[in-house]
DNA sequence: TTGCTTTATGACAAGGTGTCACATATAATA
DNA sequence: TATTATATGTGACACCTTGTCATAAAGCAA
């Protein structure tokens, strides 16, 4: 977490520094990105960066951090929106995040380095995204999430580890966007690799005649 | 690739500079891991590595793919050996894989190194093992490994899209052995928590009664 | 004004990378 | 064998990063 120093900064400082953040992790992966090219873009000095943040990661997580936010808003206002069940909900859902993600003309490259971010940098976003909250506006955790869903009837043949369900398949779709995004897919072909992926999820891939073996 | 004069080198000093690398790549992250410390370990000029490698990833990644070759070896001579169908067989599989992985005394930090590779390095890793072939030792390549499991009775609901869905499965639990290594979960955990996700796309996570809508 | 606390700064040591001119070994040919 | 061509080995070197630290400046309270 970046020191509240940072926080105490002045808007205008703070907003140049972030902009000269992210021009440096827009073209550059996290471990080619250098500090030295973040305070030479935003006319900080060396040792100013040092007082805001631990280190590079502490300031990459914290932008991944808040865009985080933003995706996580436009998740629950799908399911606010759509109509149907939760799995017409998720694939709605689903492919409009796709759509998002890959056309976002603001974050530009940044979405890429998003992408890129390795499991652990991964997994690290992931356990924010459980208990995110910026400046005070939380956001629902799994468990409500289940609440919002279930509204519409969520149809499972289980309500035990619904949480961790969820927690998958948000996996399953951004892990979708990676590889479309890896094997150069275009946002539709994308967007039928996840529906496809969410089918299996949702049906099995089992033939219906195949039968789960009796516990011994 | 290692440069062919890496391959034209006597064994020993070969071997020496894959110890020396290993030993650097089992204490430290790949972004972490230098090539000081590397040709320092195996006592091989700094002018010499760059003879023999492109630089850091390139040594990395050939020696991803040498152990790569081992697990696939595994998961070959696991389909051959285990009764049943696919399904059983892949469970099987899977269990001694997550086992094999997390306890392998031989490797040691190294797996872990493996594990946190960031999905770049996935993608490339996983693009290899589509065309593994160490020292003209050919394994079987997607479609041969539908052959392979088919003798056993592949029960899918559709022949389409099974190299896909091999590879998807392969994912699947790679990711699972990241998110139990990442948790902290034990052995036992992980397979549980593997087998759980397999039946997941096994058998679907909607209650049987939940039909998939007629397409429009 | 005078302290006291917080913030700003850039020189610096330590250490990493990739290159290059040059030394040496190995193979090929006259 | 002597000579030439090709393949390897080497470490000093220029250039770049990082995190720190002594020192300066600014803000604030009494």
């Amino acid at each position: 977490m970046p020191k509240q120093t940072f926080f105490n900064l002045p808007e205008e400082k703070r907003k140049r520094l972030i902009a000269g953040a992210m021009k440096e992790f827009s073209s550059r992966s996290l471990n080619d990105a250098s500090i030295s090219n973040i305070v030479k873009n935003s006319n900080i000095s060396r040792g100013s960066f040092y007082q805001y943040f631990e280190d590079k990661n502490d300031l990459y997580f914290y932008l991944i951090g808040k865009f985080h936010y933003n995706y996580r808003r436009l998740m629950f206002k799908s399911f606010e929106e759509e109509e149907g069940d939760f799995f017409k909900g998720y694939k709605k859902f689903g492919e409009k995040y796709i759509l998002y993600i890959m056309e976002s003309p603001k974050f530009g490259f940044f979405e890429n380095m998003y992408l890129h971010m390795n499991y652990q940098i991964n997994q690290q976003a992931r356990v924010g995204f459980e208990k995110t909250s910026v400046k005070g506006k939380k956001l629902p955790n799994g468990k409500r999430i289940v609440d919002i869903v279930k509204k519409d009837g969520l149809k499972l043949k289980t309500d035990k580890d619904v949480v961790d369900l969820l927690r998958y398949i948000l996996g399953l779709l951004n892990d979708t966007i990676m590889e479309g995004f890896w094997k150069e897919l275009s946002v539709e072909e994308t967007q039928k690799l996840f529906v496809k992926r969410l089918e299996w999820i949702t049906f099995g891939i089992a033939e219906p005649t195949y039968k789960k073996e009796e516990k011994v």
